[in-house]
DNA sequence: TTTAAATAATTAGCATGCTAACTAATTGGG
DNA sequence: CCCAATTAGTTAGCATGCTAATTATTTAAA
């Protein structure tokens, strides 16, 4: 069943997420709302929605749905951007900042979990299979007419 | 950024499944149609949609629209079980089966490129280091009290 | 300068995952 | 034998990914 590793990639990636899940549970927060605040405070407040979506990998209509809900939760701010009007940027609110904290803690919890009984040479290992995988694709994806 | 790798399994996954469906594009079936007919050639026809579902990781109402689909689309058929009134088993068509064979060869055609570049070591270590990470997160899921 | 192309945010609508609740059939305990 | 629990399939409705198309603004070119 070697043939099977593309199907197991799915699947540890989906039981990765839903680990994370498990210990965001109390957080009141979903999946794509944590991963969101995650990837906020990693790109920088400050950012503009494209920049964001851009770094989560998703598309801009996805990540939208998900930043109403935050600033509607009081969670994140957009606010115009001085340079160029048809750009926000976004901002956590103070209750935001407190929360993405727990959600960082929560998510250092859950990946020592994912990781345990890996050593660290095992973990470089699995780190750099994953780039070569993605490099791999995306040379696929955008072939030879690019 | 080794605290990433959360998210690069996530980005490897999405990777993957993207770069076979370039190579299933001219098959004219979406990403959940094609994984269910190869899952429904590895599980073994006559199988019951619960098994399926079971086998590809997916719950039952998410399999049950994609194999509406197919059998609209004449690739499948559902045929009463003759000991069980509950159930039904699962079956190609003749057209199901040979698009079937083309899925196959196009799905072994991805992995081939995906894993390009990896030795046969570095396969079996990547196998491996998925297996313990989604039993780890198994482990995770279903706490103490199960 | 005026107008065409590009860019950021958005809206609309589809695909596909989920859980909860329902129906029909089977199984098992009294 | 009969009713309760379980099981398979289904339906309904939500979450979140996508692409296509719209609007407002900026940039670039004639």
């Amino acid at each position: 069943m070697e043939n099977n590793i593309g199907w197991l990639l799915s699947r540890a990636a989906f039981a990765w997420r839903h680990a994370v899940d498990h210990y965001m549970a109390d957080l009141g927060l979903t999946q794509s709302r944590w991963i969101a605040m995650l990837h906020l405070d990693r790109t920088g407040e400050g950012c503009s929605q494209k920049e964001l979506a851009g770094d989560i990998g998703i598309e801009q209509p996805s990540l939208l749905r998900t930043l109403n809900l935050l600033e509607e939760a009081g969670l994140i701010l957009r606010k115009p951007c001085p340079d160029d009007a048809r750009r926000k940027t976004l901002w956590f609110t103070e209750k935001g900042r407190e929360l993405m904290q727990a959600v960082e803690a929560r998510a250092f919890e859950g990946r020592q979990q994912m990781l345990r009984g890996l050593s660290d040479e095992e973990r470089s290992v699995f780190y750099v299979l994953l780039c070569k995988v993605i490099d791999n694709a995306n040379h696929i994806s955008t072939p030879e007419n690019s």
